[in-house]
DNA sequence: CTCATTATGTAGTAAATTTACAAATATTCA
DNA sequence: TGAATATTTGTAAATTTACTACATAATGAG
């Protein structure tokens, strides 16, 4: 059972491979996905303008042993209420439309990214950090605020972490790194100039370097492990939305991996750190 | 369309009710529900042993148009049902199956959150932003790096906006406010003592106060404007997972709420500052 | 026990899907 | 460029699937 979790989002993502035919069917499909689980093949095909038998090929083309079976994959997909495909948020919206778009674009992109999940690099990752004497997260932008929020996570872990916005810092920082040293760089693009040239110092020492940013980015080529995330983030919105909630989550995965590799002896020490937040709260009524 | 939401339940409650060919059906399809949705009419027939108008006669019985719709609305249930279940990260789990739960987790809260969103407290919060003269965010903890995000795309709305950290910082601003002021705090328990306490001086001025916290929590009390989030976070897990990505959601959902109140005439702003970080960076190759 | 009612199956029909093949289009390499 | 080849797309026939009409069987009431 290879059942992809997410048919509209692979539908989508293949569409530019697709020959004239497809692209239609295609189309047809992503304009109208419910439409599609109820139509026969052939009013299918006439809605995207082309013959049975191209509807049927393109079936095939996805997984399907046919037609029904595709219309029963797809309506499963649909089942979990998501609109698969990310919608940009246009100036006609309103409050009851743009808060759920905005949602399941999120929840769009962390299925995505599920799907192809590079393990072997996390299973590096995980090593490294646990390994590390002193773990650095640097991001800029956006990815100062994961690194931050990474930072806040990984210090549980009784590992020495460090963040800094500063650019000189982490240049300095890097300058003087060790063995034991473990530096951990975030960004989207892995196109930041200063990013990758405190990653070019760091490489220069006996530092590790990890980085969560994109495939064979000039920052990937800097690290001796690269987690890759592949989000599409629609260029045209100004902001970078999803692609660092994927991130976020990704941390959490390293962090829950670096748990598992101490063992239950270390819950204790989760535990006391949780106790020393209690009196800096106001108890449940 | 009153889609029941789960089909096999209706026909396990009805089972009594029905005449023995119809029985023999439903039995065939509550044991093996997957199969059913994957079979034609005759193959269903042959395993429940009964003719295949029955099994015709079967489907109109729960509301269906024939075979083929009955297929799609069973096959429907079957898929929502799966989902919504957090699981929690065991010891015994490895490399292959903590990754994905915890993005699982994580998809949850989201689509949990995404059915319930607050939708008048988040127009609220939007006029109130729009209308701010100055926009602090305030966080603690995990917390702060939600803030610190909220800070770096407010930011680019020619807001001014200013996030601290530090609680004697929260404290003296929160002080000092005035009329046009907004305090913006983010909170997922709502019961952090230094952060209530910042909001209550902060009451005690003109200033407005929104958080995005949990409903009925002191914070939510000592709001004008409070967006409830109700993530059920796993308490006995010792970080929070989920909760902060909904409200990094939420808070883009604000983001894109002031944006469209600005009007397309905003948009070349934008674009202005996203063409300022053009030189920050390495070209694509 | 007979009639009326309901339940079930048979057989034929209509519809939908798939296959095989041919035409059209694009691509390659001289 | 232009013939040869490969790819794409559509047509038509074959096959499978689902539905309808009707006949028979079972059930129940008087």
């Amino acid at each position: 059972m290879t059942s992809e979790p997410n048919l509209l989002a692979v539908i989508q993502r293949q569409l530019s491979e697709l020959n004239k035919s497809e692209a239609k069917v295609a189309k047809a499909i992503l304009n109208a996905p419910e439409e599609a689980t109820r139509s026969s093949i052939a009013s299918l095909a006439a809605a995207a303008g082309v013959s049975e038998p191209s509807v049927n090929r393109f079936c095939k083309r996805f997984g399907a042993t046919g037609f029904p079976d595709f219309k029963l994959q797809l309506a499963t997909s649909l089942a979990s209420g998501v609109r698969y495909v990310s919608r940009a948020v246009e100036f006609s919206d309103d409050i009851n439309t743009f808060p759920t778009k905005l949602f399941d674009n999120a929840i769009n992109a962390l299925m995505t990214a599920k799907e192809e999940l590079p393990l072997k690099a996390i299973a590096r990752a995980v090593d490294q950090i646990a390994q590390a004497r002193r773990v650095y997260f640097f991001g800029l932008g956006t990815s100062a605020a994961v690194a931050r929020d990474a930072e806040h996570k990984f210090f549980r872990f009784n590992v020495p972490v460090f963040t800094h916005e500063d650019p000189l810092m982490q240049r300095m920082l890097a300058a003087s790194a060790g063995v034991g040293d473990l530096f951990f760089f975030i960004s989207h693009t892995g196109r930041t100039k200063v990013l990758v040239e405190a990653a070019e110092i760091a490489r220069q020492t006996e530092a590790s370097i990890v980085s969560l940013t994109a495939e064979g980015s000039p920052l990937a080529d800097k690290s001796h492990c690269c987690i890759n995330v592949k989000v599409e983030e629609d260029t045209e919105q100004y902001l970078p939305m999803t692609s660092r909630l994927v991130q976020l989550v990704i941390l959490d995965v390293l962090a829950a991996g670096v748990t598992l590799r101490r063992g239950e002896g270390f819950t204790p020490h989760l535990a006391r750190i949780k106790d020393s937040l209690k009196d800096t709260r106001f108890q449940t009524s």
